[in-house]
DNA sequence: ACAGTAGGTTCCCTCAGGGAACTGATATGG
DNA sequence: CCATATCAGTTCCCTGAGGGAACCTACTGT
């Protein structure tokens, strides 16, 4: 791929971009969720997600290609294999939780969310909070100006393939 | 829509699933992006994504039909209107920070982040890190037990629509 | 020998995305 | 007064990605 219908995000100077390159098409964070809650192979994705064998043969692939996901073979004899979260996958679950917390505030409804997160270092029912890494304080899209970064070239948003 | 390639991930009995319905069809989260940053026109947005005008127009009117964006007429006479963010939208661009995140750190590469973020509270460049809403601590996906909650029945992971 | 299971692959069909041209309302310049 | 420009779309055709079902290849268990 490198591709996500057609124009290629991956090739965008922007972290955004290149991070939906990954794990942004259809698909790609819910089998994320699955293989994070335990569900590794192939056969129990399928059936879990309703996806097509196609597109779940495509999109395991190519998080393995990204160094997301490890394919490892737990049986030879018959060949059968699991895919398991690597240290980039994992910390790709952060996203999830965003999502998780997004979600149960805004489309969850009067029936509440659906799963619960029970934070270990504390014991209690929670979610994710998000703060500044140097400071502390909370950090939200409000409270912070951008710059241009070293990474940067000739205009900010722009820059496709090509 | 409510759909996303057909699949009707909004019926789905998951947060993430949910969230995805929202914001998760290509060139969505690059949208709120550029209305986030500023570019709050049609024309702006279609010149600085490339994106064709046709899917553009899509996506605009979903995102405001979600409640995520909201369609200002600036001008009558003639007609112009520009793209907002609500309350909703704006908390939807945390899912953007953790993007920044976990891109920058893994496709960034030798030259760095294309962009940096300034905290205003501390005015240090910076980044979002994940913490537990109830106690403060570091909070990632390996930190935290998963429940059912209230607005789950049957199974889990599944239940697709119909 | 037969059924079952795991992990795919192949096929066809439909529908979404890309790209370019076109529209309609207004403003601006000569 | 006419030509051109701007903004915000809309319409058209074409390609190609997703859905769904059937098929395939190893093996295992009975």
């Amino acid at each position: 791929m490198g591709f996500m219908q057609r124009t290629d995000f991956g090739a965008m100077r922007c972290s955004i971009a290149r991070t939906l390159d990954v794990i942004g098409e259809p698909w790609s964070p819910l089998i994320l969720r699955d293989v994070y809650a335990g569900l590794t192979r192939f056969e129990a994705i399928q059936q879990d997600l309703g996806i097509s064998r196609k597109v779940l043969t495509e999109r395991l692939k190519w998080l393995v290609e990204q160094g997301v996901l490890d394919r490892r073979e737990y049986s030879q004899r018959p060949v059968r294999c699991e895919y398991v979260l690597t240290a980039k996958g994992t910390e790709l679950c952060d996203l999830l939780l965003v999502m998780v917390r997004w979600g149960d505030r805004w489309t969850a409804g009067e029936a509440g969310p659906p799963v619960l997160y029970r934070h270990h270092a504390c014991g209690r029912i929670s979610q994710v909070d998000l703060r500044c890494a140097t400071c502390g304080e909370p950090m939200h899209a409000t409270d912070i100006d951008l710059l241009p970064g070293p990474g940067q070239r000739q205009g900010n948003a722009r820059r496709a393939a090509q």
